[in-house]
RNA sequence: GGAGGGGUGCCGGAGUGGUCGAACGGGGCUGCCUGCUAAGCAGUUGCACUGGCUAAAACCGGUGCCGCGGGUUCGAAUCCCGCCCCCUCCGCCA
């Protein structure tokens, strides 16, 4: 969120911000015109408050030396009359524009290209060879259920569409990433292991703003305020929620792998094969608090730890900057780490790292305090995928596979499959 | 799920209709003191919105905030209603 201070005194950033984005400003000079008419609104009624105050202590004052207060008394009533009914007026538009600007989104970076999609994100860098194969690769959809570890139909008796079933090596090689991952992260770059609630209430949503404006992504518990997490990022964000930490306990970092719910809701149609799109899948999640003036490095480090997971698997990626075109709702910047996949011949997005600046601590009101500094001042928040799991399942056995089928397994995860090599029918 | 208790400032903890933004204690900050530290003494101590001043602050004023939302009243931390959360006991359960 945005202060309301600083769209007032920097509207023509904000339209351009909506420009960049591909949105139309439409809506922010109704709001300008809604604070100032708020304003008044406020002004006039607080004066009245004032006023009954005042008479209020003179009416205890008279009480006291018995003497009438009656006339006072039946003025003040028309005043809080006359106050209840503006406070009513002021309230309302103090929600319209509370509203409002829950749907404002964060300010890009300067250092974020200007573009209108996906297809004006910047190639960062590259690692990685992309494997030659001698044969045909195949796609982990025909490689999976050839060697018995992915299961499409069981899953969509179970459950239906978007829903896989991992089975034998396939599940125990979904347990080794997520344990490989959060060894990685835990003992090679400073985070602490958190297991949070998989369901949220719609507060936490609005801190990290999935609410209220993409409920339709979201899976909701019927009859209730509870919602399964669409990413880790959400309760580990919030975590924080209306607390003021230590200077010295930043940059706080953690790491929490949990499965992940989306709704997917518009996306019939795209990507229906394989594992790619998920109603549910799991994610090792970083995500940091860190000091305003820091968030920048910050994000680089982030995205570097990120790029070591697919390092260390040997797995080839690139990193492109999003655009503001191709930009989330709350993020300021955004770099992609995109996994070859041989069955595609392409890249494909496997984490987003994303710095949000003061965004989702504004909303979430999560700020930190200096030693010996009166003032209180809000967190940076930044969260990254390290790694989203089911797409490096998928990474690795399109980028390991053999010509018989098999999959070979990469060395350092071994040690998390009791020393199996390679994964293979029957086993 | 049933019964009872409770939610007050950074923390502990008073406060049952007016003089309460809130006693008292602790902590923090500032100054004095001190070779340094501790102790001691004095002062100070939240957030949001809003008006004035301003380049912007500082600053000065106003309003609101004692879990959240309503209500009663000239006036509510204090009374009434609804909700949320926490604790204890019982039941159930991995």
């Amino acid at each position: 969120m945005l202060e309301l201070a600083y769209v007032r005194e920097h509207l023509e950033r904000v339209k351009k911000s909506f420009h960049d984005r591909g949105l139309g400003g439409a809506g922010l000079d109704e709001f300008m015109a809604r604070d100032q008419e708020r304003r008044d609104a406020i002004t006039q009624v607080e004066t009245l408050k004032a006023e009954r105050n005042r008479a209020s202590g003179e009416i205890g004052r008279l009480k006291k030396e018995g003497q009438d207060a009656s006339a006072l008394m039946a003025q003040m009533k028309e005043t809080s009359a006359r106050i209840k009914q503006l406070d009513k007026r002021a309230a309302e538009l103090d929600q319209e524009m509370k509203d409002f600007l829950l749907t404002v989104p964060n300010l890009p970076h300067q250092s974020v290209p200007v573009g209108r999609s996906a297809a004006d994100n910047a190639e960062v860098r590259r690692w990685g060879e992309p494997p030659k194969f001698d044969f045909e690769p195949k796609a982990h959809w025909d490689l999976g259920p050839a060697l018995g570890i992915l299961d499409f139909e069981r899953a969509s008796k179970i459950a239906g569409a978007r829903f896989v079933l991992y089975s034998g090596l396939g599940a125990r090689l979904e347990r080794a990433l997520a344990n490989f991952m959060l060894d990685l992260h835990t003992r090679k770059h400073g985070y602490t292991e958190v297991l949070p609630p998989f369901i949220v209430n719609s507060t936490s949503l609005v801190g990290t703003a999935q609410l209220p404006k993409f409920a339709a992504d979201l899976f909701k518990l019927e009859g209730t305020d509870y919602w399964l997490i669409p990413t880790a990022e959400v309760p580990v964000t919030n975590m924080f929620r209306d607390e003021t930490l230590d200077a010295d306990q930043l940059p706080l970092k953690l790491v929490a792998w949990t499965p992940c719910f989306r709704s997917e809701a518009g996306s019939y149609g795209k990507e229906t094969r394989g594992i790619v799109r998920q109603h549910q899948f799991q994610k090792v999640e970083l995500v940091k608090f860190v000091r305003p003036e820091q968030s920048y490095e910050e994000l680089e480090s982030l995205t570097r730890e990120a790029e070591t997971v697919l390092q260390q698997l040997g797995l080839p990626y690139r990193v492109v900057a999003l655009s503001t075109g191709d930009l989330g709702f709350a993020a300021a910047k955004t770099y992609d780490l995109e996994v070859w996949l041989p069955g595609e011949n392409g890249y494909k997005e496997i984490s987003s790292c994303s710095n949000f600046e003061g965004f989702q601590a504004r909303r979430a009101g999560i700020r930190y305090r200096l030693p010996g500094k009166k003032k209180s001042d809000y967190v940076h928040t930044l969260n990254g995928s390290g790694l989203a799991i089911g797409r490096t399942w998928m990474a690795l056995v399109e980028n390991y596979q053999q010509a018989d089928g098999t999959v070979v397994v990469p060395e350092v995860l071994r040690p998390y499959l009791d020393g199996i090599e390679r994964l293979e029918r029957n086993r």
